[in-house]
DNA sequence: TTGCATGCCTAACGGTCGTTAGGTAAGTTG
DNA sequence: CAACTTACCTAACGACCGTTAGGCATGCAA
């Protein structure tokens, strides 16, 4: 439910509620499926009072993106800031932080990871560096846990940390935050990452 | 490269070029991103023209995605018929069979698991039923598994085969073929299913 | 040879898209 | 009070969308 706002009311925040819906309408229905028209009409205001805050629908998507980015990145640190933790817990605290950037914190991280692959190649490739400063993130916390004899070395040639990604970006499509707990799913990601499901692993060729 | 095709050429199989042309191009741009006309371009016809094999983009869709998840039941069922394989190699035969269905029988299960979810609520009802048949299989083989003493319990709550999903399905956006084998690929997943990447997975609480 | 189904075509329909031009009311600043 | 900025508006542009109506060659059947 969104209130329309009288003019008394409105600011510069105008923009972040413009991104707001915006972001929820491409999450649900993919770049091309949310138009400007339906935006504005959720916020409030006519589809060409938009261009005051962006320039085009391509800048209003890299914007999106781009904080969906933040937001992981946000969890991402705050999550290293919790110190004195075991390897396992240190995984498992990260894999909380980015599902919490998917669930808790808006709908910029889950719109980037269902629709960015919708969108114009010129939104893609701006929104690519950031991408792949989160990513280094991962990469970095992966190597730390090899070089302390944590993971196996295997886990450093990137194939798995992309299998971790998938798991928790796909959630989106299933995980009902009403009927789950995110800790419980995190806790079961990062057991599957961590050990496995066989009850005698060494079975295995 | 699609060649244009002469009257004397074209049979009943100009349905089937029309799905090929247009899984592709729903798999790369989105349901929305795919018009009747760029389809109908690619097939080197008109776009009403399509309407004579299908009675709406609806029921195109629907083709698609259907014959996607049947791509996908018939390498599960070619994978079952593997017999006397160990509990691991059996769950390896089934990835790779996904994985073969994402990669190596044409665009259709590659495009209904990327843009099944921007489909129109009446496509996505039509083709649950399908869906659900191959869950179950999944389900089916986990369930054995566990029964068999292969894996934990906890493995047929179903959050895990839904990690092994997301991890499998989300790999058509980063994977390569030209770079790297199925088969590889397949041992990566079923290795992080079955035995995770911890050397010493008891220290995990 | 006539009749009919097949498989495509041209042409157009109403609708929606992103975008732009220009206007207007309110608040701020001199 | 006047000039200016802010944050919206109305109206319209050309382009594209899914879809429909109706026509036109080809090939087969009677």
């Amino acid at each position: 439910m969104i209130v329309p706002i009288t003019p008394d009311h409105q600011e510069a925040d105008s923009r972040r509620r413009i991104m707001d819906v915006a972001a929820e309408l491409f999450l649900e229905r993919g770049v091309d499926g949310g138009s400007l028209r339906q935006i504005a009409d959720l916020v409030g205001m006519k589809a060409s009072s938009i261009y005051y805050h962006f320039a085009s629908k391509n800048e209003l998507l890299v914007a999106i993106f781009e904080r969906g980015i933040a937001v992981m990145m946000d969890a991402f640190d705050e999550a290293a800031t919790d110190a004195e933790l075991s390897d396992h817990q240190r995984l498992a605290a990260h894999v909380r932080a980015h599902l919490g950037a998917l669930y808790e914190n808006g709908p910029y991280t889950a719109a980037h990871v269902t629709a960015f692959r919708t969108a114009p190649p010129a939104v893609r490739e701006a929104v690519v560096p950031s991408r792949d400063r989160y990513e280094a993130m991962w990469t970095g916390l992966i190597a730390d846990l090899v070089a302390a004899g944590a993971l196996d070395a295997q886990a450093t040639d990137g194939v798995h940390r992309l299998l971790l990604f998938g798991a928790m970006n796909t959630s989106v499509e299933w995980f009902d935050v009403q009927r789950g707990t995110l800790d419980s799913l995190a806790l079961a990601m990062t057991q599957q990452f961590w050990s496995g499901l066989a009850l005698n692993p060494q079975e295995a060729a």
